[in-house]
DNA sequence: TTCTTGACTTAGACTCCGTCCATCGTAGGA
DNA sequence: TCCTACGATGGACGGAGTCTAAGTCAAGAA
């Protein structure tokens, strides 16, 4: 994750310690963490660390394409930090876990051009639902 | 959309004028509305209807397999008549429009048994994003 | 090293979407 | 026509996320 910390640094932001410790948080394999559940575990390191902080970072993390945002349901959002690594995801209905998935086949191919309907297209995301394991 | 009203009916649904309404507005093709906009359009021929009214309804014809609930975004739901043709949607990144589209292939059978972690999975999304013509 | 400045952070108010609840109204069977 | 359980109402409530004004501080300049 200092790769990522260095990419940041790369690309021009200020090295807060409030963006360290959200940086450092979201490192690790397979975590979709909530945003307040970025928080919690954010406050634990540096406690006044606020909810607009945690948030506004998440943000831009995003919109560097450092971190990927899951929508689930009507749940809150989920931010994946596997973003160089295409890769779909796996959500259950009953309890909101995510874990990510490799589907074989390429969906944007699947889509011919008469529908598309002029869109200029791209990105397709899937969503496979289900039960997991434990609410199953 | 009497059809729908019929098979309410058969369903066992006491037929009141709100649900009515509901379902009329949500009559027609490639209409996509938040309960916003239904409740919205629904009001100009009641104009007692409540919000509640609208949600629970909404509420029940999704958990009958009459409308799609489809989350685009960080925002309002949005609700699809056309649940009884499968298909996928195409989102404009920008405006937030969405469309039907039709693409080839299953990608419920593209997730080999090994990448289902334990899950039972009984559906697969997929969310086409780009730039719609305006927006382009 | 100190200064400077504008980018960053903070707390809390606010908005938006949706749900809940107590009460009232009414569809439809007897 | 009457009854009653199902449905509607509207206002309070809650969670998720955004906004704002004021304060703070990282990092380049001198």
């Amino acid at each position: 994750m200092s790769d990522l910390l260095e990419r940041l640094r790369g690309r021009g932001w200020r090295m807060t310690s409030q963006r360290r410790v959200v940086a450092e948080v979201l490192d690790g394999d397979h975590v979709h963490l909530t945003a307040d559940e970025v928080h919690a575990r954010a406050a634990q390191r540096l406690p006044e660390i606020s909810r607009a902080t945690v948030y506004n970072t998440l943000g831009e993390l995003v919109s560097l394409g450092e971190v990927i945002e899951v929508a689930t349901d009507g749940r809150a959002k989920r931010y994946d930090p596997n973003a160089h690594h295409p890769h779909q995801h796996l959500v259950c209905s009953r309890c909101g876990t995510v874990r990510d998935v490799h589907p074989t086949g390429d969906p944007l191919a699947d889509l011919p051009t008469a529908e598309r309907f002029g869109f200029m297209v791209s990105q397709a995301e899937v969503t496979y639902r289900g039960l997991c394991p434990s609410c199953a």
